[in-house]
RNA sequence: AGUCGGUUAGCUCAGUUGGUUAGAGCGCUACGUUGACAUCGUAGAGGUCGCUAGUUCGAAUCUAGUACCGACUACCA
C-alpha cells in the first residue's frame, strides 16, 4: 500500500474492475430489490442534489447486495423536454444564428439527437466517478423506442378509459416558448403593481344606490377589460344587488356585459364589483361558467393584443353573437404596453377613479422567466380524480410510505385538492400525442395513422393529420418503475423488480413526479394471478425517501445566476481558484452578474478547492442526510470526512506493517484474545446491529455517524493503542498482558497472544470494511483487496462479499466494563500530565489506594496496558494501613490514583485543580439530594430511576470526600 | 390568510417511546514530531436547548400560546 492516502490513485481503476466485470447486474438469486433512479436531464450534468441522493441510492443498492439480495438500480435519463429543447435553440441560435423554425421540425428534432449523442454520456459519467453501482447495461433514456411505446400505450389507454379528454381551456401559458405548462411550473414572485380602479358606465341611464352612473371596478391587469363579458357583484351586497341583471357598457370597446350576481365578489374587498373576463383569469372563468358568460380571447399567443377577439362560448364553442371588434389603437400592441396605453385613455376620458400602490403574486415561466398569461387553447387533460383516489389510499393504508412521515401531509394536501392536469405541451421534442385530425375536426387515438384508418374504417383519401404536440415530459416520466422493465410487455424483470422498494428525491418534485408516479402505475400495473391479491394496483415503491435540499454555507440556494454552485466532481478532484471563477461566470445567462460572483468566488474559494476524493464526499452526504429539509454545505465538514479517510488508510497501514508476512491465525493455530482483543471483538459486535438498524431505517448520517466513531475513537484510538504492548512484547523485562507477569513467558505463549492480537486486528479491519463499504466504496475496496489474505477471506470483491451482521454471542460486557476502567484510568493519568505539566515522555511512578479485589484483578490483568498507555515506569497498589506519600490524585471508581509529587508537582496548581474538582462534585452532591428529598420523586418516580438517583448520589459523595481529603492533606503539607 | 418545517456550543448539525452531568465535527485554548497518521496526538474551555405558560415527581423532548426565519398552497377583483 501507499504511504500517504490518495483517492485519485485508486478510484478510477476500481471503478473500471467492478463494470467490466458485471457486477453492478442483479445477481440473479436472492430476494430482489430494486431502486429506480430519478432520470435525471440527459443533457444536463451532476449538481449537488444528484450526488446527496445518488449516493444515498448507492449506499442501499450496495447494502442490499452486500446482504444477498437480488439487487437492481435502475438508471436512465430522461429527456427533459422544454429544457432540452431550449438548450439546443440558445445553441442554433448562437452558432449558426438561426431559429428551430429555419430548421423544421424533423431537421431541428435530428439536431437535439445529434446533441444528445454528444453530451448525453457527460452525466453518467460523472454518476460513475460517484460510485454509482447501478446497472449500466439495462440503463434506459425516456425517448428510447421501448419507452416510447409504453408512454404511447399509457395515452391511449387512458383515453379509451376516458381518462383523457381534449378540450378548449383555460391554461398557463408561456408567451415566449409558446407552449401551455402545468401550474406547478409556474412560479409565483411578489412584485409592487399597482391596481387601477375603472369606472365602468352603467347603461340605459341606471344609477346606483349612491346615485352615480358608473360603478368602479379594481384591476391588476388591466389590459384584460379588453375582454371583459361581465361584472359580478354579491347577491347580497346592498349597494348594488339592484343592479343585477342589469348592464354596463365597456368603455373602449362600446360593448353591453350584463352586471351579474355572484359570491366571487366580496363585498369587503375592493370596490366590491369585480370585471369578469373570463378567457383571461382562472377565477372569472369560473365565474363565468357559473353565470354563463361567453369567453372572450384577445390576445395572441405571443401575448400581444389580437386584432380581432375571439369569442367562444363557455362550452368552448364558437360564439358569434358578441362584437369582437378590438379599437384599431390597441391592436397588435405588446400586453404591457397595450396595459399603459389602456390606463392612459381610462384617464382621459375621466374614466380613472385612481391608481394605488399594491403588492401582488405575479405567475412567472420556471423555465422563460417571463409572466405566463392564463389563456383559452385547446389542450389535452388528464382526470385526475378517479386516478388521486387510489394513489391517496396507497399511502393512507401504508402500502407506501414517506420517510420523513410529515411529508404525507403535503402529498395528501395536494391529492385531495387536485385539478385536471394538462399534459401538452407545444414543444417539438418529447412524445407526440398518438392523436390524428380529419378535415372536420374528428379526433382519432390509436398507436398509428394505419390503426386509425383500421379502427375507423376511414379510407385512404381521407386526409388525416397527426397532433403536434408533445407530452408534457413528467407524463412518461411518472411511467418510470414500469416503463423500464418492459412494460406493457409482462417480463420477467418486470414480475422480479417491481414494485420498487424505495424511491429517493427531493420534496420539490412530489407534486410533479410522485404523485403521479403513484398515480400512473396504479393504474397500470395490477399484481397478477400468482400475487396474493390478484388484480389489485401495484404501487410503484413502497418508500419515498425524501431528502433535504443542499444549500450553499449560507442557507442560499444553489444557483448559476447567484454563482454559488458547487461541482460535486471539484470537491472530488479538486480545482484551482481561476478555473473554479472561469467556471462560474462562464456561459451565463445574466453576464452583468460576472463581477460579483467573481468577488465572492475569489473571497470563499481563495485556495481554490482541494482534491478530497469521491469517499469522502459521499461520507460528508450521508452524515448529512438527517431529516431536515435544508441543508447547508460546510466545507469543513468535507475536510473532515477527508481526514476520516486518511485516518482509516494510515490504521490500515499500521495494521498491515504488523501483519502482513505474518502469523495472523489465518491457517488455524492456537489463539489466546487479550482483554483488548474481546473488547473490540463486543464493541463491533454493537456497531454492527447499530450501523444496520440505522440503515434499515433510512438514518444515514446516524449509521455513518456510528461507524466513525467506532473506527476513530475505539479502533484507532484505543485498540491499535492495545495492540502495541502486545506485539511488541519480548517476554523479557516489562509485565506482559493478561496477568502474565512473570518475565521469561515462553515463546509459545507469547506466539499464541500475538497471532490472536493480529488475528483480531485484521478481522476487526476486515469487518470495517465490509461494514463501510456502502459509504466509502474505494478506499474500503482497496484495504479490503490488501487485508483479505491475512483475515483468511476469500472473494474477487468487496461489493459481493457479506455484510457484516453482529454475533451477540460475542459480546462482553466483562471486557468492555474492563477497558471502560482501563481508559478511565489512563484518562486520570494523563489529566494528571496535562495540568501539571509533566510531558507525556516522562515515565511516572503510580501508586493506587483504596482498590477493590475488582481494581486488582484488573490491575493484574491489564498492568501492561496501563505502563504502555499511560508511560507509567511503576505501578503498585498501597496495602491497608500503608501510608501514601504526597501526591496527584484521580479517581477511578472508588479507587484513587496517586501520582507521588516529589519533584513534579507544584503544590498550588494541584489545590487548585482539587478545589475545581471539589466545587463540581458539590454541586452534583447538591442536585441529587435536592432530588432524593424530593418526597413527590421518590413517591412517584419508578424504583428503577430512583435507583440510579442515589447511586449516582453516592458516588458524587464518595469522590467529593476524596477529593477534600486530599485537598485537606495537600494543604497541610 | 392557511398548512408544514426550523430555532440546541462561535459555525454546521445530532438528540429515538419525557428519566444524562444535553452530544458530534469544525473552530478556539494549552501542550506535544514516543516506531499508523501533524490530513495527527493529549488535555481543556464553551450551551439557563427562541420566549412564556401549562401537564408531570421530572420537559430540549408532551400541550397551548408567542416571536423570528423558511418552504409550499391560496388570495389579492
Amino acid at each position: 500500500m501507499e504511504k500517504t492516502y490518495n483517492p485519485g490513485a485508486i478510484e478510477g481503476t476500481w471503478y473500471k474492475t467492478w463494470e467490466e466485470n458485471g457486477w453492478f447486474a442483479p445477481s440473479g438469486s436472492g430476494k430482489p430489490y430494486s431502486i429506480a433512479l430519478p432520470p435525471p436531464n440527459v443533457t444536463g450534468s451532476l449538481h449537488m442534489g444528484h450526488a446527496f441522493q445518488q449516493s444515498i441510492m448507492d449506499a442501499l443498492i450496495r447494502y442490499n447486495r452486500m446482504k444477498g439480495n437480488n439487487t437492481l438500480w435502475q438508471v436512465g435519463t430522461d429527456h427533459a423536454g422544454i429544457a432540452t429543447q431550449m438548450v439546443v435553440e440558445r445553441k442554433v441560435q448562437a452558432e449558426e444564428n438561426k431559429t428551430r423554425h429555419d430548421y423544421g421540425r424533423e431537421a431541428f428534432t435530428d439536431k437535439i439527437w445529434e446533441w444528445k449523442a454528444e453530451s448525453g454520456g457527460n452525466i453518467t459519467r460523472q454518476m460513475r466517478r460517484l460510485g454509482a453501482s447501478a446497472d449500466w447495461d439495462t440503463e434506459r433514456f425516456t425517448m428510447d423506442d421501448g419507452f416510447y411505446k409504453a408512454v404511447q400505450e399509457v395515452f391511449i389507454r387512458l383515453y379509451e378509459d376516458d381518462l383523457i379528454y381534449r378540450g378548449k381551456r383555460l391554461v398557463n401559458w408561456d408567451p415566449k416558448l409558446h407552449t401551455a405548462i402545468s401550474d406547478l411550473e409556474v412560479e409565483n414572485k411578489e412584485k409592487q403593481g399597482n391596481m387601477w380602479h375603472l369606472r365602468y358606465p352603467l347603461a340605459d341611464g341606471e344609477k346606483t344606490g349612491e346615485g352615480k352612473d358608473y360603478i368602479v371596478v379594481a384591476t391588476t391587469r388591466p389590459e384584460t377589460m379588453l375582454g371583459d363579458t361581465g361584472v359580478a357583484v354579491n347577491p347580497e351586497d346592498p349597494r348594488y344587488k339592484d343592479l343585477i341583471g342589469k348592464d354596463v357598457v365597456l368603455p373602449l370597446v362600446n360593448r353591453r356585459i350584463p352586471i351579474v350576481g355572484d359570491e366571487h365578489a366580496d363585498m369587503e374587498k375592493g370596490t366590491g364589483c369585480v370585471k369578469i373576463t373570463p378567457a383571461h383569469d382562472f377565477n372569472d372563468n369560473e365565474v363565468g361558467k357559473r353565470c354563463g358568460l361567453p369567453m372572450v380571447n384577445i390576445m395572441t399567443l405571443n401575448g400581444d393584443i389580437r386584432d380581432q377577439a375571439e369569442a367562444f362560448n363557455i362550452d368552448g364553442s364558437v360564439n358569434n353573437d358578441v362584437d369582437t371588434t378590438i379599437p384599431e389603437q390597441f391592436r397588435g400592441m405588446e400586453r404591457f404596453a397595450a396595459r399603459k396605453a389602456i390606463v392612459a385613455v381610462f384617464d382621459e376620458a375621466g374614466l380613472l377613479e385612481k391608481i394605488d400602490d399594491h403588492t401582488l403574486m405575479v405567475p412567472y415561466g420556471d423555465r422563460s422567466g417571463v409572466v405566463i398569461e392564463p389563456l383559452l387553447t385547446d389542450q389535452w387533460f388528464v382526470k385526475t380524480a378517479p386516478l388521486a383516489e387510489p394513489a391517496i389510499k396507497a399511502v393512507e393504508n401504508g402500502d407506501i410510505q414517506f420517510v420523513p412521515k410529515q411529508y404525507e401531509n403535503m402529498y395528501f394536501s395536494w391529492m385531495r385538492d387536485i385539478q385536471d392536469w394538462c399534459i401538452s405541451r407545444q414543444l417539438w421534442w418529447g412524445h407526440r400525442i398518438p392523436a390524428w385530425y380529419d378535415n372536420e375536426g374528428n379526433v382519432y387515438v390509436a398507436r398509428t395513422e394505419a390503426e386509425v384508418r383500421e379502427k375507423n374504417s376511414l379510407a385512404a383519401d381521407v386526409e388525416l393529420r397527426q397532433d403536434d404536440d408533445v407530452l408534457d415530459t413528467w407524463f412518461s416520466s411518472g411511467l418510470w418503475t414500469f416503463g423500464t422493465q418492459g412494460w406493457p410487455e409482462n417480463t420477467e424483470r418486470l414480475n422480479t423488480f417491481h414494485p420498487t422498494d424505495v424511491l429517493v428525491t427531493g420534496f420539490d418534485i412530489i407534486f410533479f413526479w410522485v404523485a403521479r408516479m403513484i398515480m400512473m402505475t396504479m393504474h397500470f400495473m395490477k399484481n397478477d394471478s400468482s400475487s396474493e391479491n390478484p388484480g389489485t394496483p401495484q404501487v410503484p415503491f413502497k418508500y419515498v425517501y425524501v431528502t433535504g435540499l443542499i444549500r450553499d454555507e449560507n442557507g442560499d440556494k444553489m444557483s448559476k445566476s447567484k454563482g454559488n454552485v458547487l461541482d460535486p466532481l471539484d470537491m472530488i478532484d479538486g480545482i484551482d481558484l481561476e478555473s473554479l471563477v472561469t467556471k462560474r461566470t462562464g456561459n451565463m445567462m445574466q453576464p452583468q452578474l460576472a463581477q460579483k460572483i467573481e468577488k465572492r468566488t475569489r473571497k470563499a474559494f481563495a485556495e481554490g478547492i482541494a482534491p478530497h476524493g469521491t469517499d469522502a464526499l459521499r461520507y460528508t452526504l450521508y452524515s448529512l442526510a438527517s431529516t431536515g429539509r435544508d441543508i447547508n454545505w460546510d466545507m469543513k465538514r468535507l475536510e473532515g470526512y477527508r481526514n476520516f479517510c486518511n485516518k482509516i488508510w494510515n490504521a490500515a497501514n499500521y495494521v498491515l506493517m504488523n501483519a502482513e508476512d505474518q502469523d495472523c491465525g489465518q491457517n488455524g493455530g492456537e489463539v489466546e484474545l487479550t482483554l483488548a482483543d474481546k473488547w473490540i471483538i463486543s464493541k463491533l459486535q454493537r456497531v454492527e446491529a447499530q450501523v444496520a438498524k440505522n440503515i434499515e431505517d433510512f438514518r444515514l448520517d446516524h449509521a455513518s455517524q456510528n461507524l466513525y466513531d467506532f473506527i476513530w475513537n475505539e479502533y484507532c484510538a484505543w485498540y491499535l493503542e492495545l495492540s502495541k504492548p502486545v506485539l511488541w512484547d519480548d517476554g523479557q523485562d516489562s509485565p506482559s498482558v493478561a496477568g502474565d507477569r512473570t518475565s521469561g513467558v515462553t515463546d509459545e505463549a507469547l506466539a499464541k497472544r500475538k497471532r490472536g492480537t493480529r488475528r483480531t486486528l485484521v478481522r476487526v479491519l476486515e469487518a470495517i470494511m465490509r461494514m463501510a463499504h456502502p459509504f466509502m466504496p474505494f478506499i474500503t475496496e482497496e484495504i479490503w483487496q490488501q487485508i483479505k489474505p491475512l483475515a483468511g477471506v476469500e472473494g474477487e470483491t468487496i461489493m459481493t462479499s457479506a455484510y457484516p451482521v453482529a454475533d451477540e454471542s460475542k459480546i462482553d460486557a466483562q471486557a468492555e466494563d474492563d477497558i471502560e476502567w482501563l481508559k478511565g484510568f489512563i484518562t486520570g493519568i494523563r489529566n494528571i500530565r496535562a495540568e501539571m505539566n509533566i510531558g507525556p515522555s516522562k515515565p511516572l511512578d503510580v501508586i493506587l489506594r483504596n482498590s477493590s479485589a475488582e481494581d486488582l484483578r484488573r490491575l493484574e490483568d491489564n498492568s501492561a496496558f496501563l505502563i504502555s498507555l499511560a508511560k507509567l515506569s511503576n505501578l503498585s497498589a498501597l496495602k491497608d494501613g500503608e501510608e501514601a506519600p504526597m501526591s496527584a490524585t484521580q479517581l477511578v471508581g472508588d479507587m484513587e490514583v496517586l501520582v507521588p509529587m516529589a519533584g513534579l508537582i507544584d503544590k498550588d496548581k494541584e489545590m487548585a485543580r482539587l478545589s475545581r474538582e471539589v466545587e463540581k462534585l458539590a454541586k452534583e452532591v447538591a442536585r441529587f439530594e435536592g432530588k432524593l428529598s424530593n418526597e413527590k420523586f421518590v413517591g412517584k418516580a419508578p424504583a428503577a430511576v430512583i435507583e440510579k438517583e442515589k447511586a449516582k448520589l453516592e458516588d458524587a459523595r464518595s469522590a467529593k470526600a476524596r477529593m477534600e481529603e486530599q485537598l485537606e492533606a495537600i494543604k497541610a503539607l
